[in-house]
DNA sequence: GTACAAGCTAGGGAGAACTT
DNA sequence: AAGTTCTCCCTAGCTTGTAC
């Protein structure tokens, strides 16, 4: 028996692992500490580990009479159970626990090191964050169970969450009465707390066995299994008995567990696990611990191939796939799904696209996300099948996107802006947003790109003819090459050079450095109002691992919208009409594209293009003189 | 009012596919 | 063979809804 532990740390409890061969087939228990035993050291929390282990496989095994080698990656542990002697208080407990454990019955143990990379399959089990794991409050508990109870099994929990003595757990733990609740035939006294994204089935594997339980269950009306629950959605079948409206999760979730913002954050039902097994294909069940491992760190890092952005933006469309995928019951894991169906689930999101007459991104997302968890999970990706690529044609073809306005700010638009709210007595705040508006209009920058100008003296270089800002990194330029922007000094109230000499002054900002390691932080931050006037908020400076950050695109585009309303511009300007509106501004001066690519870092021409608007007089001009 | 997440649109680039 | 258009994945901008 292979055994680890794994201590707390800010976001997780810690919890055990252990696994050993039964019958050929390699089976394996873990858990999350309780709050006692997540304050040991990690030598009694290894000797825990392997009593779980013990009373995790003493039930499928039988291992009374038996002589078990224990591997651990503990040598404090080895000792122990080898000599017998333990000094420190907890272990002494934990050590005690566990040699009556086996006296009793007649188990002989035989512990034998080895090396931490060796027992990597074990370390995994027992860092493994089961976001699935609630335990329901005691008071919810009690009052469900005076209603509707007595109860007699637990079908979805775990060592730490079970609320009946006999319960199924995902893995083997101690007193689980099993693996897998949908192994087993369900009785008349059932509680269960399941996993939102397993309702569908457990429905229906309730109603195939005929059984009878309580079941909690979030109002979710647009959830596959709602339409299993009701009728028009609204009024509840016959087979349900009794309905009760609990409170918020913080009142029906027991005290001390994090409770996550939105409810859909709890469908991703063990994709790391889906995905290792996925990863290793054929090998999965005979792996040594090294290959497990190492499918389990590529599964955890492959997700790193693509900006953080990407990867939030596809979970939701992903797991959009996986319940339809769960509804549809089919063979195998869902990377095993015949690329036909995907290209079907495609073609649905085309027909729902149609119905809520939005415009083709959710079945380019979907495709795009499919591709990228297939790809990850080291599969090839289904979306070159020609279903696939039909729903994406037929998506382009006939689902009319929702038009979307942006203008360009004129040169005339940046001055009056300044004029309004950057005039001598202009609080930090509006001065900051004057600057913003002329840097971005005459460096044709992004949001995210003046969310990256440091104010540090050597990326922020103010000399008596121009300044020089540097881009450390850029949509267009992910492997952070970076890139300098060159600004004139035009004169005038709007002069970018003069805005941003004043705000420097004005925020009394820090420009270099005074220990090594220190981020001075960005030009563009948050400011608070305070009796005395404004100043820039939270602290002046961060470190490199903790840097201080611009402010969000939210609270810009909000403070610009009004700002430019104040000053009754037209209400199409948004941040990135800057970018357009200094491009199309020097198009209209005469300067070639190459130039204006290079200055707007863009990599492609017909990207400027893209970016000019035209005034209409020049082509008026020209068609009146053409007879 | 601020902050965050979700869900939409569309910009952007690499390389395949097609035209001339 | 060279030039161009197309395809498709990846990334960001923007609006809206919601919680604090």
């Amino acid at each position: 028996m292979h055994c680890d532990a794994a201590g707390k740390n800010k976001s997780f409890p810690g919890g055990w692992g252990a696994w050993t061969v039964l019958n050929g087939q390699v089976v394996s228990a873990r858990g999350t500490w309780d709050g006692r035993i997540s304050s040991f050291g990690s030598t009694p929390q290894e000797l825990q580990a392997v009593l779980n282990g013990l009373r995790s496989f003493q039930g499928p095994a039988g291992l009374e009479g038996q002589t078990i080698r224990v591997m651990t990656d503990n040598l404090n542990a080895a000792n122990i159970i080898n000599k017998g002697s333990a000094k420190a208080d907890n272990c002494y407990v934990v050590a005690y626990e566990l040699l009556w454990y086996c006296v009793e019955r007649n188990i002989r143990l035989e512990a034998q090191w080895v090396p931490r990379d060796k027992n990597q399959f074990a370390d995994y089990l027992s860092k493994i964050q089961d976001p699935d794991d609630w335990a329901v409050s005691d008071s919810t508990f009690t009052a469900l169970s005076k209603q509707w109870g007595p109860f007699d099994i637990d079908l979805f929990a775990s060592h730490r969450t079970h609320r009946l003595p006999a319960y199924y757990a995902t893995h083997f733990a101690p007193g689980a009465a099993g693996v897998d609740a949908f192994r087993f035939r369900w009785g008349r006294a059932c509680w269960a707390y399941p996993p939102f994204n397993l309702l569908l089935r457990v429905l229906k594997h309730a109603q195939a066995c005929r059984a009878r339980m309580c079941l909690l269950a979030p109002v979710w009306p647009t959830r596959d299994w709602w339409p299993f629950l009701t009728s028009d959605g609204a009024v509840f079948k016959g087979f349900v008995h009794g309905v009760r409206v609990l409170g918020k999760p913080r009142d029906v979730i027991a005290a001390g567990q994090p409770v996550p913002r939105r409810a859909d954050s709890w469908v991703m039902y063990d994709e790391a696990r889906l995905r290792q097994v996925a990863i290793l294909g054929g090998l999965a069940a005979r792996a040594d611990p090294v290959l497990s491992g190492l499918a389990v760190e590529f599964s955890a890092a492959v997700d790193g191939k693509l900006a953080v952005g990407t990867q939030r933006q596809y979970r939701e469309p992903w797991s959009a796939f996986t319940r339809w995928w769960e509804a549809r019951r089919l063979d195998g894991s869902i990377y095993d799904t015949p690329p036909n169906v995907v290209g079907l689930y495609l073609f649905s999101a085309y027909v729902a696209s149609a119905e809520d007459s939005v415009g083709g991104g959710r079945v380019r997302q979907a495709s795009a996300a499919i591709h990228h968890y297939f790809t990850a999970a080291a599969r090839d990706s289904p979306t070159g099948h020609p279903i696939c690529v039909a729903a994406r044609e037929l998506a382009a073809r006939y689902l009319v996107p929702q038009a979307r306005e942006r203008g360009a700010f004129s040169a005339d638009n940046v001055a009056r802006f300044v004029a309004a709210h950057g005039g001598p007595g202009a609080s930090l705040i509006d001065l900051m947003y004057c600057t913003c508006v002329s840097v971005m209009f005459h460096g044709f920058l992004r949001w995210s790109d003046m969310a990256e100008v440091s104010v540090h003296a050597d990326l922020l270089v103010l000399t008596d003819t121009h300044a020089e800002l540097f881009i450390p990194r850029s949509k267009t330029d992910q492997l952070w090459q970076g890139a300098w922007v060159p600004l004139a000094r035009t004169g005038g109230p709007a002069c970018p050079v003069a805005l941003i000499e004043r705000l420097l002054a004005a925020g009394a900002y820090q420009r270099s450095p005074s220990f090594d390691g220190e981020d001075v932080g960005p030009l563009l931050r948050a400011v608070t109002a305070t009796r005395s006037g404004h100043r820039l908020q939270q602290l002046m400076t961060g470190t490199t691992q903790a840097p201080v950050f611009s402010v969000t695109y939210n609270t810009f585009a909000g403070h610009l919208r009004r700002m430019c309303a104040a000053t009754a511009l037209p209400d199409n300007l948004k941040s990135h009409s800057l970018r357009i509106g200094g491009n199309s501004r020097a198009e209209e001066l005469g300067f070639p594209a190459e130039l204006r690519m290079r200055h707007g870092r863009w990599r492609s021409l017909p990207m400027v293009e893209h970016y000019t608007r035209r005034e209409l007089a020049p082509a008026l001009e020209m068609t009146r003189h053409l007879v």
